[in-house]
DNA sequence: AGTATGCAAATAAGG
DNA sequence: CCCTTATTTGCATAC
């Protein structure tokens, strides 16, 4: 098997936002390289080339957390946020209302101060009906976000999060009060003209053919690009697309990543916590790119109400005690979506070497080289849909090569057309 | 040892 | 039921 799989383009067709070089391979030093540990520049969405660290003199220490500053200037710069009054964007979480006062308390749960307001006045609080586990979710109220180590890191008011320092140490400019901030955390895009763009956003590279019927039921109007890519282009960014609002997206995903860091976990334990739930599972790499709205806005607004409602009682459940969060985050999984399969080298072979010779196998055909590979028969048959597929989207890459790069081609017969 | 990401399973939707 | 097409999502592993 020659061709396919090695032919395999490295090309990333999501990406490549047409704008200043992305870092494709921005790493690839092999052997020999001084790279430090932590390779921060990688990041597609940083696309100044130019930067604009706003200090020229911190270096970027690769620790993650360190005492950059002693906590009181950042309790005082977080108090100074607070004082403005607060946003309250909206809210996806009907539970977060009631303004309470609260116990502040760092990740092991000690009180290292406390909010006067009012006391708890926890309503009946029925979380969803699905009847999930045995807790109510209290509502969060304002409070002081802390990392492991009892630095306050950022400040909860209702469901607005006002981050102080992210985890890199650098200083993140606060939210103006009263207003909507347009800026990306980490890197801040010049905003010539805010324009109330209307545009359709320039596709500028895969023509893929759309299937464009009538009128409206644009059923993908952002097609593929991502939440970040979406937002941090300014130009052709209606911080809307599809009914998603994508500036609420952006910032519950800050907030979130603040909170699980708040809370000591990473990833993965909300991943795995995640998958032990009512709701939908998501693997770390899910958490991984919502967090950096690596996602489309649908996804992103289908997965955020999951993270909401979970890091909604993971902070509960904080609060009443490390063991609760540490048993809740521990509980063991119960798959919804069907894990994905793995196969074998060998069985790949087999599969593929039945593929060359048949890309429509039969359903008998189908049976017997799931019994012989031992999968499933479902397992098989998507596993041709999908090769299928993978040749198709091969091909017609090859018949449309890059812009300008003319080259004749073969008419490269393929034999999926068509289906009996 | 966490996080980011490439590739491709799994799923959704229309036929 | 099977197919295709478009998309979502996770395993495996690079970083």
């Amino acid at each position: 098997m020659p061709s396919h799989h090695s032919l395999t383009p490295p090309l990333k067709l999501q990406a490549a936002g047409p704008s200043t070089g992305n870092a494709f391979s921005c790493t690839t030093s092999s052997l020999g390289s001084v790279q430090s540990a932590q390779s921060p520049p990688c990041h597609k969405q940083n696309q100044s080339p130019a930067h604009s660290l706003p200090s020229p003199v911190t270096p970027p220490l690769p620790l993650q957390i360190n005492p950059l500053a002693g906590p009181g200037a950042v309790a005082a710069a977080t108090m100074g946020s607070i004082t403005g009054s607060q946003v309250f964007g909206n809210s996806a979480m009907p539970s977060l209302h009631g303004v309470t006062g609260q116990l502040v308390t760092n990740a092991q749960g000690q009180i290292i101060g406390t909010i006067p307001l009012m006391p708890n006045s926890s309503g009946p609080s029925n979380q969803t009906g699905g009847g999930s586990s045995s807790l109510q979710v209290q509502p969060i109220t304002p409070q002081l976000l802390t990392n492991a180590q009892g630095q306050i890191i950022a400040t909860v008011i209702g469901n607005q999060i006002l981050p102080v320092i992210n985890t890199q140490g650098i200083t993140l400019s606060p939210i103006k009060p009263g207003q909507q901030l347009s800026q990306t955390a980490q890197t801040q895009p010049p905003p010539p003209v805010s324009q109330p763009g209307l545009l359709r956003m320039s596709h500028s590279q895969s023509p893929l053919r759309e299937a464009s019927s009538s009128s409206s039921t644009s059923s993908s109007s952002s097609s593929a690009l991502s939440v970040g890519q979406l937002v941090s282009n300014p130009q052709t960014a209606p911080s809307e697309v599809d009914g998603v609002n994508l500036e609420e997206i952006r910032e519950f995903a800050k907030a979130f990543k603040i909170r699980r860091l708040s809370l000591g976990l990473t990833q993965t334990q909300v991943g795995q916590a995640l998958s032990a739930t009512e709701g939908p599972a998501y693997s770390q790499s899910a958490i991984c790119r919502f967090e950096k709205l690596d996602i489309t806005p649908k996804s992103a607004q289908k997965i955020k109400p999951v993270l909401e409602r979970w890091m909604a009682e993971a902070e509960a459940r904080h609060r009443s005690g490390m063991q609760n969060l540490t048993e809740f985050i521990g509980s063991e999984p119960s798959k919804k979506r069907k894990r994905r399969t793995s196969f074998t080298p060998q069985a790949l072979e087999i599969l593929n070497s039945h593929f060359e010779k048949n890309t429509h196998p039969s359903g008998q055909e189908m049976t017997e080289i799931a019994e012989k590979l031992n999968y499933d028969r479902e397992v098989v048959r998507v596993w041709f849909c999908n090769k299928r597929q993978a040749l198709k989207n091969t091909i017609k890459r090859l018949k449309q090569p890059e812009l300008g790069v003319v080259s004749p081609m073969d008419p490269l017969a393929d034999p999926l057309e068509e289906h009996p």
